[in-house]
DNA sequence: GCGGGTTTACGAAACTTTTCGTACTCCAGG
DNA sequence: CCTGGAGTACGAAAAGTTTCGTAAACCCGC
């Protein structure tokens, strides 16, 4: 299905469609516009444009049986952010996790829960054997 | 003296170059050249235009008083790596380091001894009041 | 001093991304 | 019907990135 470029990253301007998407869910053009034009100066055309070429890379899926067609985020959330560390990890951290964690823990910004579910993780990483509840 | 985009973050070509001058320090053209050219196809002048590109947007700085003329990162890495860090965090995590870093760890490919520096920092940010060593 | 390889500057092509004008289609109301 | 507003498709301009050809400037050894 994918009519274009496949395996490579969103762009900055799809990834501010994708961010309503998942957040939002199944949308019409106009309800993505909406929402970015709250924020932005932009064009309908415009995201319109956009949704169609992501359609083609895609990014996104399609619904044309209805009219206004609905579109929907074609992968999760957690995917292209995989993918996104992933590109970071390698254009600028070596492919070290490491650096990047600590880099990104300096930055402050994380909430106590976020340090305890964090500190979970690494117990996890540490033990790989225990597999008790 | 940037006389181009000012604070835009490097590109990937741009990081390409920018990892063989923080690796090796202050490198020439045909030494940064070479050391790309071992694992990709690139011209040289390529690399050349990109630098100059680069001395343009600041990312580079260039001593043009000795020939070969050399060149040099003009930011440290850590700082680069925190500006591509905030822009990923703002582009595709919501701001929140939190989520970020724990995808991070679940890629595995930390050592044991990333994974206690982790654990230091940890410490550090859960109890900011101990100044002891 | 001269010739040839090296270094540098510059412009522009080739690509990609982003933006939007224009026009076509499809109704709903009048 | 007819018309106007919403929705859609399409092409292309505008902007940004990457690549390289060409030629001028420079330097070393002969």
């Amino acid at each position: 299905m994918p009519e274009r470029n496949p395996e490579r990253a969103p762009t900055e301007a799809e990834l501010k469609i994708l961010r309503v998407l998942w957040e939002r869910g199944t949308l019409t053009v106009r309800e993505v516009f909406d929402d970015l034009a709250r924020g932005e100066e932009i064009g309908h055309t415009t995201v319109l444009k956009l949704m169609q070429i992501m359609t083609e890379k895609g990014l996104v899926e399609r619904d044309a049986s209805v009219r206004p067609q609905l579109f929907r985020a074609a992968r999760p959330r957690r995917q292209t952010q995989r993918q996104l560390l992933r590109q970071l990890l390698d254009r600028a951290f070596g492919g070290s996790p490491g650096s990047l964690v600590l880099q990104a823990l300096s930055m402050r910004k994380s909430t106590p829960e976020e340090l305890a579910e964090i500190r979970r993780v690494l117990d996890e990483l540490e033990e790989p054997k225990k597999k008790g509840s």
